[in-house]
DNA sequence: AAATTTCTGATTTACGTACATCAGAAATCG
DNA sequence: CGATTTCTGATGTACGTAAATCAGAAATTT
């Protein structure tokens, strides 16, 4: 069986209450004693049982989600995993609270970040906005022992414990070789449809697919960046106006939310127009516009092992315990038609 | 705070101990009452605190893990994924053994999962071979209440508890898409190579792969599947053979292990020999390769994901516990030269 | 050396559940 | 109806850890 407080107690030649005190980082321990119990841990290759100890402290995790608002399918999804979570806090022993901030809104996100000092939190998972003043305050949660947790869009420089989210660079790179590898060798335009270049996850896209297609695919030039702002009929009808008035454009990659508007352009010129769709985040109207042909391949993260990889690692951290990083790395999944979930 | 066994007790009006017998199923309860406490149950919604109750028990999990001997690069980490899991068994409450038979050995894997008979044990994964003396074992093993996971390859017909693998069919079918839209409308043959058509996963992979092909892309032909049996020279040389012999080729699928010999022979004709190859499972070997462009693209299942839901899942099958279905289901990893972890 | 102050030990209770024992109540049988 | 048999309650111990209390030992100061 493997060794409890007891047996340390006895390897060091101390009392029970000794180790304990010393296991918690209590006071009163004179510094040979603390050593040696320490050297009897190590000897012993004691591990404390999380469960038990969990039981005896009445522990629960008070966690707290800060998400944007705003009526796009991805964040929707988001926010109902978190809610799922939810509902399985009995079996974690978690108190998840989720907190919605306008999307983009960099004061009121430092507000809720703000709001959160001298609580007793046992972690905190928000998307960030990357701002320098997002970046402070989440140094300052940092510095008061508060686990953080970056959920999709991570935040430059920071000294957030982890980033539960995909590489948008490589999901960038990986969109160009797709879609320079579909269009096989074909001359033409290529138009670029992102949210905002304000969100560090886009610009990172972007980034990424520029350097990919500039370096490997010299005959697919790339056209101006189109902002939809995530808003449908906005990007419907940039969408549409572009493909009217440039006739040599022969793919697109959409690295941002808002597909139903960039789905109902391209229904409209289909099928005279063929066009090589690349886009971002599973919904269930990029799910149909795949398996209609609309899209030839989407790009996804799974918001829900984000949501429950977030989890685990507050909860490690604030234990202090290690992480199985393969476990919490965040996969760019790729789906074509004949993958789907 | 969540209710206790106190509050079932208080609701029913019955003392602690008549609560323990109808939890537990130990007899001597009459109907009524049984069904009195049955109803507090529910009323209050009382959930079993399994860390509890595992600590009172002392409760450890044997698990048992039957995998393929076998020197290819996928069954090797999949043997280091238990192995590393091993390792996390004082935190888990688990007890793995791994147990070694030599690769499709029906009566071996029959033999060892015989042995099992009548022990202790909380959970057995094995790497199934698709026969029906393998199905008739694991149909005996759930009967008598043993969890029973298969991993990577499934068994077809059987009861067993959960299947912790990729869809090979869908598996196929992506393969068949990605090679097609990559050669971008051009003609020409196609060569695919498998392990062995014993296997049920490799079978599934050529049957969506051929499906796929001949519904979308006519004017690829398939040749004849070789069959390297997993092994680098006989792969090596069946494929210097194909590619030698017919100048027609210009696609690769490569379905099964072994890929060492198939990127050797790869590189023997590169650059003159223009090909476009998809194969399986990501090793050191097969990452190279994505990466100087001998093969486009790799499909890969990921065995430490493989393993870590294998073990949830017989642990929560053991407890009659519910599991998080989005969590365990496998995905088909698709690698770029661009997302490589 | 005496008076403090600082450590350490011993002991107890608690967390939520499992499991065992024994006495007494209720139901069933003859 | 009494004698069984079957159920139920009361109680205690255990799992591994946390946390509190208090007495006593050791170190430090005066």
């Amino acid at each position: 069986m493997r060794p409890t407080v007891h047996d340390i107690a006895a390897a060091a030649g101390v009392s029970l209450a000794t180790v304990d005190r010393v296991l918690n980082q209590r006071p009163g321990v004179r510094l040979v004693t603390r050593e040696k119990v320490e050297e009897a841990i190590r000897q012993i290759g004691y591990i404390r049982d999380v469960a038990a100890a969990n039981l005896a402290k009445g522990r629960v995790y008070p966690l707290v989600f800060i998400v944007p608002t705003g009526d796009n399918s991805f964040m929707h999804g988001l926010r109902s995993e978190v809610h799922h979570a939810t509902l399985r806090a009995g079996m974690e022993r978690t108190d998840i609270r989720i907190i919605e901030v306008p999307a983009f809104d960099v004061p009121a996100l430092v507000a809720a970040l703000d709001a959160l000092q001298g609580q007793d939190i046992a972690g905190v998972a928000l998307v960030a906005t990357d701002a320098p003043e997002v970046r402070a305050v989440v140094d300052r949660l940092v510095s008061e022992r508060i686990p953080v947790v970056t959920l999709v869009s991570d935040l430059t420089d920071s000294t957030r414990h982890h980033y539960a989210g995909i590489d948008n660079i490589a999901a960038g790179r990986t969109a160009a070789r797709l879609l320079g590898r579909f269009l096989g060798g074909r001359e033409g335009d290529l138009t670029v449809l992102a949210g905002s270049m304000l969100v560090r996850d886009h610009r990172e896209r972007l980034q990424g697919f520029s350097a990919v297609m500039a370096a490997e695919f010299p005959k697919l030039r790339l056209l101006p960046v189109l902002e939809g702002r995530d808003d449908p009929e906005r990007t419907k009808s940039l969408v549409s106006k572009v493909l009217f008035e440039n006739k040599d454009i022969i793919g697109i990659y959409s690295l941002g939310a808002g597909n139903r508007g960039l789905i109902a352009a391209l229904r409209a010129v289909r099928p005279a127009r063929e066009l090589t769709v690349v886009a971002h985040e599973l919904t269930q109207h990029t799910r149909a516009a795949l398996i209609d042909g609309t899209i030839d391949a989407v790009l996804n993260q799974d918001a829900g092992h984000e949501v429950r990889s977030a989890i685990r690692v507050m909860k490690a951290t604030a234990d202090g315990q290690a992480v199985i990083a393969d476990q919490e790395r965040i996969r760019l999944d790729i789906f074509l038609k004949d993958n789907l979930p």
